[in-house]
RNA sequence: GCGAAAGUGGCGGAACUGGCAGACGCGCCGGACUUAGGAUCCGGUGGGGCAACCCAUGGGGGUUCGAAUCCCCCCUUUCGCACCA
């Protein structure tokens, strides 16, 4: 008997699956079509067990289909472009590309040799220009249409290192190279103009029943529309100041005015005024203060008067404006209206400095609570003409009424802001942009991409965006005039690459077009996309915009480019998620070396459900290494047995036939789970109950001996069990399947057969199990034909003799009723 | 603070539509085979009485013939957002 050695096994099948080309997929799919996506990694330098469970997942999903019979895209690539690249560039010396080409040659070789079923010839990386050309073209696209512009934006800036700093390198409000604390600074950027599709964004959430109710939720939150209106309030000498506010219905009790330090006019209100000292300092300790804190909740409230004063449109009356520290230059106009009695920080900012506090809703039965009372019930009072109505009507009301006297507007704002997408980086795809002294700023001729990163550059980390290091590269000629020029020296943001990879794959070799529209309409919606919920907000918000705006190029896509989204849980080591600070990482290759990647892959997929957390235990993984080698045991073990016998679909024995069943009803079962429900641990259960019947059939341990004694009926379902066993686990553990497949004599390649169908005469019992109760609890359980009516259940129970003493206690005089469910449980209620 | 998800044996988890709680695996206990076992196989394993039975799915209430599952309140954990006017 030869010993299950995964290390001769895999690397076999490996190379059968590649050279037979088992997982390529035409262009245009011939049967039904399944994409099975998953979320292309960066190229760190190793794969992780992260990474292992994810591919894992959509390995088992993909294999499945294949058999299945549809034609399985399955791609694999890079995300390749981004800082990492970079740093490593700086600190060791290497070319980004150098070091980046070399991880993904190590973590192409580590997926190979996990089994995973990738279409390799789809394989793209976003670091390449024949792919980020692309990139440009979606932004000359979109340049074109008015959905990329330039604008002013604050960003991280260290000043020791005259450099932007991308929020992660931001550690506690201090730079992660040198320690200086970060100030902010304004530099014009470009911008993608996604809140045009808000409200597209948003409704679709509605219709996406295949994510996840989270996803879905986090992804309204942050979009996050709310219905409100715009108000002028003018100002005593000098223009208006207009407020967004959800809460028009509360505007009879606006006290005081509150600007955002941040605003254009704040500095111009105070002008002259005899507050301008105090508001100069107030600003500029504003502007000190550490990003991190700037935004956060807990921070203490603090404001200056302005020594201005601004009139109520509604009531007329004068209130003084305030700057504020609490209010958001990024949301609505950057200045609100403060209404203390009905708003938390209004009332927590009133009661700093001492502001007036008027009421203005009431509930109306004599019990107001206290203030401030912010909740949407009760009515206006003390609201002149528009006092006495319900929130609701109040708001309509007041809305038309400003909206009549042109003082202010009904509006709808979104949280969700316009993507900026320029970095100060060099490890990312150029900006296809010049900036012309005549023409001002114009595209790249589409006929020039594309712009190619250029490789004279000095890579510091410090000063400003590295492309302006290059001797060449912004030198250039203004394509509409040809007058001297200066190039785009900013990269893209690498969201861009993430947000339309997967249409790239369909037509990964095009020169002439990102992919031919035709593919898309063939392929999309992606059947089924697995990644970290890590992704949930905005690689899948920018893939959903990406998607919209790409159908509205013409290009085939739909607007919704996933139908169902699969995110699955973290792997944990002692509680904590495996990173290389903690030290708590458990390389997948040693788990290769030790068990195999079929064990690999079976733990991963069987210690918990997809969605949720995996904790890793080395004696977790020996359970499945133990399993492996018993299924190993028992197809070597009766192989030669078995082979040649023919199928027998109705068994004498009760033995064979117990275990034709068991066989059928776990390929019913794993079916199932993989293809309905996507528990793949409950999938693999069902495996390894099917082994434990095979063992109690026919022990491994008495060989091919035993087996010759016995009638050919037996040795007919040993063989077909042991088919199905291998066609069951082929998803899960392919090596080990296909090598079960090829020493029970098939020919063929496990990979492509034909998923089988389970006999349904296997899958009904003669004589099924009713369980018994009185009064809910259970007393007993009878043996009834399957499809038995209730009387013959009864009769059964009366004939049981133990059963029929507890359930007729004075010969059945006191059941007041009985609850029947066919084929499973008979209730009998007996009063009191 | 707001929002979402989850809470089941010693552990990971199962129980799909309200119908036998604890599938499967780990661990543990016993046995077989053995010079030996950290190999393998077989059996046992929620708790209490050790028998018929009783108790048990974070806690408390409710709906129901029947609740891990549905409803209400509370507790805990994790995640997301965090002054969004």
């Amino acid at each position: 008997m030869a010993d299950y050695t995964p290390s001769s096994i895999e690397p076999r099948w490996q190379r059968i699956w590649s050279e037979r080309r088992c997982f390529e997929v035409p262009d245009l799919p011939e049967r039904p079509r399944f994409y099975c996506l998953e979320m292309l990694p960066y190229p760190s330098g190793r794969i992780h067990m992260g990474h292992v469970r994810n591919y894992a997942i959509g390995d088992v999903m993909a294999r499945f289909k294949v058999m299945r019979g549809f034609d399985v895209m399955h791609p694999m690539g890079w995300d390749s472009f981004g800082l990492p690249a970079e740093n490593a560039a700086i600190q060791r010396g290497m070319h980004p590309k150098e070091w980046t080409e070399s991880n993904i040659t190590d973590m192409r070789g580590q997926l190979v040799r996990m089994g995973f079923a990738y279409g390799w010839s789809r394989e793209l990386a976003t670091h390449r220009p024949e792919y980020y050309r692309w990139n440009q073209w979606f932004f000359i696209q979109m340049f074109r249409r008015g959905l990329a512009y330039r604008s002013l934006r604050r960003v991280n800036w260290c000043p020791e290192c005259a450099t932007v700093l991308a929020n992660e390198q931001v550690e506690a409000g201090v730079c992660w190279r040198c320690g200086t604390v970060v100030t902010q600074k304004e530099l014009e950027q470009w911008f993608l103009r996604i809140t045009r599709y808000a409200q597209e964004l948003l409704d679709d959430l509605e219709t996406m029943t295949g994510w996840p109710e989270r996803v879905v939720t986090m992804q309204r939150n942050w979009i996050g529309r709310s219905e409100g209106a715009f108000v002028d309030f003018p100002v005593e000498g000098g223009a208006p100041l207009r407020v967004f506010t959800t809460r028009i219905d509360t505007i009879f009790g606006a006290t005081f005015l509150a600007l955002s330090p941040d605003h254009p006019v704040a500095r111009d209100v105070m002008a002259g005024s005899s507050q301008a000292t105090d508001v100069e300092r107030f600003l500029q300790e504003h502007r000190n203060a550490p990003v991190g804190e700037k935004l956060s909740a807990e921070r203490e409230k603090a404001g200056v008067f302005s020594g201005r004063y601004a009139v109520n449109p509604f009531t007329g009356s004068r209130i003084p404006i305030w700057i504020a520290n609490f209010v958001l230059m990024e949301y609505g106009t950057g200045a609100i209206m403060g209404v203390p009695a009905h708003d938390d920080r209004d009332f927590e900012f009133a009661t700093l400095y001492r502001l007036p506090i008027a009421r203005v809703i009431a509930t109306g039965d004599g019990t107001d609570p206290p203030l401030p009372f912010t909740t949407d019930e009760g009515r206006t009072i003390e609201s002149g003409r528009f006092s006495g109505l319900p929130r609701g009507r109040a708001r309509q009301a007041m809305i038309g009424w400003a909206e009549a006297h042109d003082f202010g507007q009904g509006s709808v704002q979104f949280r969700l802001k316009d993507w900026g997408i320029s970095r100060q980086r060099y490890w990312g795809t150029p900006i296809p942009m010049i900036h012309c002294p005549a023409c001002g700023v114009v595209p790249v001729a589409e006929s020039d991409l594309p712009v190619l990163l250029p490789e004279d550059v000095l890579l510091t980390g410090k000063g400003g965006s590295p492309l302006q290091t290059s001797p060449t590269f912004a030198k250039v000629s203004c394509p509409t005039c040809g007058v001297a020029a200066r190039r785009e020296t900013d990269t893209m943001d690498t969201f861009m690459d993430s947000s339309w990879y997967f249409y790239r794959y369909l037509d990964p070799a095009n020169t002439t077009a990102p992919y031919r529209p035709e593919l898309a309409r063939a392929w999309f919606p992606i059947d089924l996309y697995i990644g970290g919920i890590t992704h949930a907000i905005l690689h899948l918000m920018y893939a959903r915009f990406f998607s919209m705006v790409m159908r509205d190029l013409g290009l085939g896509a739909p607007g919704e480019p996933v139908a169902r989204l699969v995110c699955q849980g973290m792997v944990l080591k002692g509680g904590a998620a495996m990173s290389k600070s903690k030290g708590n990482v458990v390389a997948p290759d040693d788990m290769i070396e030790k068990y195999g990647a079929d064990v690999t892959r079976l733990f991963v997929l069987f210690a918990a459900p997809p969605e949720k957390d995996l904790e890793w235990s080395e004696s977790g993984i020996d359970g499945l290494h133990r399993f492996a080698r018993r299924v190993w045991r028992i197809v070597d073990a009766h192989a030669a047995a078995v082979a040649g016998s023919p199928m027998c679909a109705r068994p004498s024995g009760a033995a064979a036939l117990e275990l034709r069943r068991k066989a059928h009803q776990t390929l019913t079962r794993v079916t199932d789970d993989i293809d309905r429900r996507l528990h793949l641990n409950t999938a693999i259960a069902a495996v390894m109950e099917l082994v434990n019947a095979l063992y109690a059939f026919a022990p491994a341990e008495e060989g091919a001996e035993a087996m010759s004694g016995r009638p050919d009926e037996d040795r007919a379902v040993l063989g077909e069990s042991l088919e199905i066993l291998a066609v069951c686990l082929a998803p899960f553990a392919p090596h080990l399947a296909s090598e079960a497949w090829e020493l029970l004599g098939r020919k063929d390649l496990l990979a492509t057969h034909k998923w089988p169908e389970a006999d349904p005469a296997m899958l009904a019992t003669a004589t099924v199990t009713v369980v018994v109760q009185v009064n809910g609890k259970v007393r007993g359980r009878v043996e009834v034909p399957q499809g038995a009516d209730e009387g013959s259940v009864l009769d059964a129970v009366r004939s049981d003799a133990r059963l029929r003493g507890t359930v007729f206690p004075d010969g059945g005089g006191r059941i007041a009723r009985t609850v029947y469910v066919p084929d499973k449980l008979l209730n009998v209620v007996i009063a009191a």
